[in-house]
DNA sequence: CTGAAAGCGCTTACAG
DNA sequence: CTGAAAGCGCTTACAG
């Protein structure tokens, strides 16, 4: 079924002009409703597909957005990030945008070569979901189109960027720990391994601090080196009555190291996590922790990144998008 | 840094045309060498950017590749198919295509409504992953680009399908179940959920009958019903020495069972599974399975489908990719 | 409310 | 080896 119908051919069915067809087409000024609903009727019946790439080469502007992904998000079970890709290219799809997923590989991001989709003018701007260097960002911001991270921040000015509120979410999280009698709570995380984890214990340590608890250097647990390769944990010599995990691989890690110590979770020790991935669920018991919006984030990036690209020079800097608690069974109340 | 330039611009700076430039940049005949070395130096100084839009609505070609992923696969840790996608986007950008993800909603799949990106000319065809109702492939079969299933195959003659080997996979797991002494090897999976439990299932059936091991009804044990969903497994009365599983996610659960009734895996059984997938490294200990092979499978499909999209009516049936063992620590030989 | 003209930035024959 | 002309299918002023 060869389709080749144009705005011209339905034109020349109906007699009229192709710019009238344009204009019913897009439901724009200047055209009677009773033309319009025969064009678009006529449209229809012919089979007449758009021909956005027409549209493109004419108003300079591709109607797709690039989504980067540095190669090393993209592992084997890394999957939030792939998971925030599907989420925004449906948004981006209602929005008549569609996604282009650009896998940065190592070589390119070390030699700072923008991907082919920017050299082709393919995309109208670009999302970048998760750290990528400092180099990286900085040729980045000087390119002509308008660039917005997601679900990462660094201290470039004018940049902006829509994250989690991971403050915020710790030091709920924490909060509810105290709230259940929790007076010991330890945190486990290396503070210089990311901004994520060092952002979590500050929202951590303010609620220590509201609550007038002191903060014992003894119960901020490394869990990772800086390049953030996983390490073995050390329990504390003195047990806390719970632990603030900073993501939920850990606090699953934590578990299974108290259960093979001999102590049970929560009956002995609680413990939370953070993100709501698989391992909040596969643990035993399944694990208290914070969802990502993921909707609220990825709704708030397409509508900053459409607004950017149809020619608003606005800048949001940091947004903030709230967590949400999921309360599940590995805290217990206690006697404080 | 605004960037307009054209192939004018250049042509204009150098005295030459646009024709001569276009042929260089392109690196086509009818330029000599020293000619085609001036004018890519020009456009690298005045930052001159190809504009694939004008190329596209020239040669009717949008050098994009839709791939289409049915919602239901799309849920929380089902991250095989966006693997899959990654590795797609990956291999088209060496070809210098670039692949534009479609979520099917669930309503647009029982609508059968096509997606937006085909009806705006945007893609040259698609790559649909994972299963799809059968009417919606009827429609999509009667549109005029190309479209390649990945990882499913329907009996829709004419549709071509890259899969993975599942038959041979579980073959080749079970004759190595027996090479180490099994005889008594269980499968599970519901025969009548898909297509892959049940070429697996066929897969060990081969083996059985090659070694002249009877099947035996008791051993082959439903794990969902014929929906996909869930059921709770019942281990047979006589204990086989080995289970054969349509997946990890099901090799995890049959052996957290048998360690639940005081079996040890794989002292006193074994179990292997399929996938590789993230249920075969938590689980303790960590399974022996089969893994698809992703980049083969990519490459494969990518390379048909720029075949496809150039003009090649050739078809290519049912495509299948071998996949490979992975040998951990889940099978115990034993003495016949 | 309707349409003629120009142009977006390329590529494709074709002629020299 | 080089280039003038036509055209891909739209949209954008502008004129009527």
């Amino acid at each position: 079924m060869k389709n080749n119908v144009t705005m011209q051919d339905i034109a020349e069915q109906l007699g009229v002009s192709k710019v009238t067809v344009s204009k019913a087409l897009n439901d724009k000024e200047g055209v009677s409703d009773e033309l319009k609903e025969k064009i678009k009727n006529m449209a229809r019946d012919m089979g007449y597909r758009y021909n956005v790439m027409a549209r493109s080469l004419k108003v300079s502007h591709s109607f797709n957005i690039g989504v980067i992904i540095a190669e090393r998000f993209t592992g084997e079970y890394k999957s939030f990030y792939t998971g925030l890709y599907q989420q925004l290219s449906k948004v981006l799809d209602t929005q008549q945008y569609s996604g282009i997923l650009h896998i940065l590989s190592k070589e390119d991001e070390k030699a700072l070569n923008l991907p082919r989709i920017y050299h082709e003018r393919k995309v109208d701007g670009f999302i970048i979901l998760g750290q990528i260097h400092k180099k990286y960002i900085e040729v980045l911001q000087k390119i002509d189109i308008p660039i917005i991270f997601l679900d990462f921040y660094d201290d470039h000015v004018g940049i902006d960027a829509v994250i989690t509120d991971n403050f915020y979410g710790a030091y709920e999280l924490t909060n509810y720990l105290v709230m259940n009698g929790h007076q010991q709570i330890a945190y486990v995380g290396n503070l210089q391994a990311t901004s994520s984890i060092q952002d979590r214990f500050l929202g951590y340590y303010k609620s220590l601090l509201e609550h007038r608890i002191p903060l014992n250097n003894d119960y901020v647990i490394n869990d990772r080196d800086e390049n953030g390769k996983f390490i073995d944990i050390e329990l504390p010599a003195k047990l806390p009555s719970a632990f603030v995990c900073n993501c939920d691989q850990i606090a699953y890690t934590i578990i299974n190291k108290l259960k093979a110590s001999g102590y049970r979770v929560p009956e002995d020790c609680s413990v939370v996590g953070f993100d709501n991935d698989i391992y909040a669920t596969i643990s035993e018991p399944k694990i208290t922790t914070v969802e990502v919006n993921v909707e609220d984030m990825t709704n708030t990036v397409v509508k900053y990144m459409i607004e950017k690209v149809k020619g608003s020079d606005k800048t949001y800097g940091r947004v903030l998008i709230k967590g949400k608690i999921i309360y599940r069974d590995s805290v217990k109340k206690i006697n404080a």
